[in-house]
DNA sequence: TAGATTGTTAATCGATTAACAATC
DNA sequence: TAGATTGTTAATCGATTAACAATC
């Protein structure tokens, strides 16, 4: 695999470009250059030709790149075609909400497990899955090897159930609790969705939109 | 107000600074050194008085800071306490889970109303608030004036759903929609929760653990 | 007073932007 | 060939870290 260091910033706009690219997809359009792309997403040209060229040449010169294998090498870049299995762990209501309303498969990932401590709870169908107690996902986890945890527990519970989980093989995590999953666990992705820290973000700008302006990305 | 210009990336760390000192608070713990705080937040001491020292002089030489006064400092320079008007926008299940799962009072927000297209759902509770049509949107805002909407409608009519809000006076938006609510909306303050492209940001990063590490923050 | 730790300036590091030669 | 636009190097900008005098 590619052992060149990439710029985390980079792979954060990683999505970002294959959003744009699949909706120029569907716009029929064949090629862009960097400068159109750039003025569409508000970032420069120089920006985005740098990112791209972090991963190869993609581009032509003189011509600009072309869309569909563009996009295509982005998510193949992004790995989405690789399937890694998932599990989600708390189905509370923002669980079952993250369960339904993603498109994991086009994301890179195979939900595979949903578990929840609330033995009440268990047998109950989301989408075509069922929920399974807690008591079972060692068991589940030694048969079917999971590559990431979706976290959809109370924050309480997080770092005892990080820990467990990390023993049980799981290999990144989408964090969904106020828990700061520790910089302490190496070797382990951690993607953080604070939302609460996301609305306080919020509150600072909109109480500060007279000052200088902060307000773009 | 404070007319320094502030970095965003010290804004976006705020939010946390105050969940660990809510922590700390709870614990019972006094007074803390940026030493022994950056240590618990996996950060350097450095980057917490440069951060802090943005706002002002919170520390005391010789002693650090003082945890409940600190954390009163942080949550007013959120503008925590203000209590910004919000509107939900999409009562879907996505919306709905935002709705009940997030404590908007305590970070600075007091949602005063939920709006849907689908005229069925209407009248329909969600906590102690109504779902009302989107019919009645311009009159509500023109009567409440809120300050900010929470996006939960499908992308497809999310850029002329802006454009009607903008207009409407809002100020803000909690973007949860894949479109990109734009640069060239001058004056708008976005917070934008794009769960997609957090899922692909991590499917890039348990694909190439091998490579040189990136998973820090 | 001596020890600790801040506030702040200076040094470093990394990311973004600009420029331009290479090339389609 | 001429025009366009890339890939890439160099310059700039901004954020992070280190260092230390000020001071509790």
């Amino acid at each position: 695999m590619n052992n060149k260091y990439i710029p985390l910033p980079v792979i954060k706009r990683l999505p970002r470009y294959h959003r744009y690219l699949e909706e120029l997809k569907a716009l029929g359009i064949s090629h862009i250059s960097s400068k159109e792309l750039s003025e569409r997403m508000g970032v420069t040209a120089s920006q985005i030709r740098q990112d791209l060229n972090c991963f190869g040449c993609f581009g032509i010169q003189g011509y600009g790149y072309s869309i569909k294998s563009l996009y295509e090498e982005i998510g193949s870049i992004l790995g989405l075609e690789n399937q890694k299995k998932a599990i989600l762990v708390g189905a509370g209501n923002l669980g079952k909400t993250i369960a339904t309303h993603l498109k994991f498969d086009s994301r890179g990932f195979d939900l595979i497990g949903i578990f929840d401590a609330d033995e009440e709870i268990c047998g109950t169908a989301i989408g075509k899955m069922t929920i399974q107690p807690l008591t079972k996902l060692n068991s589940f986890c030694k048969r079917r090897h999971p590559d990431i945890a979706i976290l959809c527990i109370p924050g309480e519970n997080a770092a005892e159930m990080t820990d467990r989980l990390i023993e049980l093989g799981i290999k990144g995590f989408w964090n969904f609790t106020q828990f700061d999953i520790a910089h302490t666990h190496k070797g382990v992705a951690v993607e953080n969705v604070h939302l609460s820290d996301s609305l306080m973000t919020l509150c600072y700008r909109v109480n500060n939109m007279d000052g200088p302006d902060v307000n773009s990305k």
